[in-house]
DNA sequence: TATTGCTATTTTGGATCCATACTTAGGGGA
DNA sequence: TCCCCTAAGTATGGATCCAAAATAGCAATA
C-alpha cells in the first residue's frame, strides 16, 4: 500500500504512516497526538512529524491547535451528516467526469471488486473493498481538486462508517450490493444521468441510516 | 484586514501575510516562493514560513513539491471550470445550511453590502465586496469542513476571477446585480429552493463566461 | 472537603547549523 | 554551432538546541 510511492521524504514517510493508522482505527478519533511520541515510534526527529502533522491537517485526519498540539478530530452526528451530503453533492461530479475515460478494463475491475464484496463480508474487508469500489470508479476522473476533496470526505468519515459496520454488521449487505450492482450497469450503458442519480440515492441513503444510529458517536474508549 | 484575529502564532502570521499576497494578486500563479526571501521579507526563520507554506498548501494557495520549493498554482482551463462546477454543488448545499440561521440582522448587512456593489464599480473592489456578499450569506453556515471547502475553491479561482473582471471591465455588472438581487430576494422569502436555484445559475453563468476567455489564462507575466 | 492559586513538568513553537538534492552555468566534444 | 556532461552554487530537508505556553499536580485556605 505504501513501497510504490518515492519514498523519499522522511515526511511523507511518517505522513503515510500515521494516515494507515488512523483510517484502519490504530488510532482513535479525540487521541492527541504528541510530537516526540512519534518521531521516537517512527524514526526521525520532531521536525518531520510537525511537517507530517501539517500534511494530515490538510487531508482533514488531523486538527491542530496552536500550543495545544495535534489530535484526531472527533466529530458530532451534525458534522458527519453534513459531510455525507458533500458526498452526495461532489461524488455524482467525479463519477460523470470519470466516465467518459472509463476504459471496458476499468468496468471489469470495478465489477470484479464487486464480486468480491458479494464473496467475503468481513467488516474490515468490506471498509477496503467499498472504498476501493467507489475509487475506481472515479479513475476517469483526472482532475486532482476534485479527487482530492472526495478524498478529504472518505477520510474524514471514515472512523464512523466502521462504527457503524461493527455495529450493525452486514445485515444492509443486500441493499449495497444492489446499489452497486445498479451503478454498475449504468457505467455499463454509459448512462451518465442514471449513473449519478444511483450514487447519488447510495450515499444519501447510506446518510440515513448513520443519523438512524447516534449511539456510533459516543466515546466509547 | 489582519490585527482583528490574535497575533500570536508567528507561523499563522507568516501564512496570514502569504496568503493577502496571493489573493490580491502581488504574487502571482507560477511564480516560485522561496523559503529564505519570506524568511527574510517578513521576518523570523524559515521554519515558520515552511509551517505556513504548508498551511497555505491545505488552502490550494499554494503547491509543495518536494526538494522543489513552493509555487503558486497555475491552472489550466479545465481545472478552472471544474473547481466553478464544484462550487455550483457545494455552495448551495452551505446557503440551504445557512439560511435557517440567518437573522434579519444578517440580511440586511448582505443588501448593504449589495448596495455598495451597484454604487462603485471598480474592479479591486468589487472582487472584495463580491466576496464579502457570498460569504455573508453563508454566515449562517456552522460546519467548518463545508465552509472551509467553499473559501478553498474562492481561493483556487480568486486570480481567474480578477484576471477576467479586468479584461471584460463591469460589462456584465447589470447582470450580476439582477442574479444578486434574485437571490437576496429569496433569502428575505426564505424560499431555500429558490435561493439554491439562484445561486446555481449565477455560478454556472459565471462558469460558462470565464470558458469562453481562454486569454485569461495565457501567462502574461 | 472542595476550590483556588501557585509551581513544576511536559509539550509545542522557533532559531541555528548541517546534509542532500536540484539548478544552472561553463566548458569540452561531436 | 549545438548538445551533453560536469561542477559549482543555491535551495530545500532534517537534526539539535533553546524559549514559551499549556497542563497537571500539590498545597493552602475558605
Amino acid at each position: 500500500m505504501s513501497d510504490a510511492s518515492a519514498e523519499s521524504a522522511a515526511s511523507s514517510r511518517i505522513a503515510q504512516a500515521l494516515r494507515d493508522d488512523i483510517l484502519n482505527g490504530s488510532i482513535a478519533p479525540g487521541q492527541r497526538l504528541r510530537q516526540e511520541d512519534i518521531a521516537e515510534r517512527l524514526g526521525g526527529s520532531r521536525l518531520p512529524v510537525r511537517e507530517a502533522l501539517r500534511i494530515l491537517a490538510a487531508e482533514g485526519l488531523v486538527q491542530i491547535e496552536p500550543n495545544k498540539g495535534a489530535r484526531v478530530p472527533l466529530l458530532d452526528p451534525g458534522e458527519v451528516e453534513t459531510l455525507y451530503r458533500m458526498r452526495e453533492r461532489l461524488e455524482p461530479l467525479a463519477l460523470s467526469e470519470s466516465m467518459a475515460n472509463l476504459s471496458s478494463a476499468d468496468l471489469v475491475e470495478i465489477s470484479e471488486i464487486q464480486r468480491r464484496i458479494e464473496q467475503g463480508v468481513d467488516v474490515r474487508e468490506f471498509l477496503i473493498l467499498d472504498r476501493e469500489f467507489h475509487m475506481a470508479s472515479y479513475t476517469g476522473c483526472s482532475d486532482e481538486h476534485l479527487m482530492l476533496s472526495v478524498v478529504r470526505l472518505w477520510n474524514s468519515t471514515q472512523h464512523y462508517r466502521r462504527a457503524f459496520m461493527s455495529l450493525t454488521g452486514s445485515g444492509r449487505a443486500q441493499i449495497v450490493n444492489a446499489e452497486h450492482r445498479l451503478l454498475i450497469e449504468a457505467l455499463e450503458r454509459r448512462d451518465t444521468e442514471d449513473a449519478e442519480l444511483y450514487l447519488l440515492g447510495h450515499i444519501r441513503r447510506t446518510r440515513k441510516e448513520l443519523v438512524r444510529h447516534p449511539e456510533i458517536f459516543s466515546t466509547g474508549s
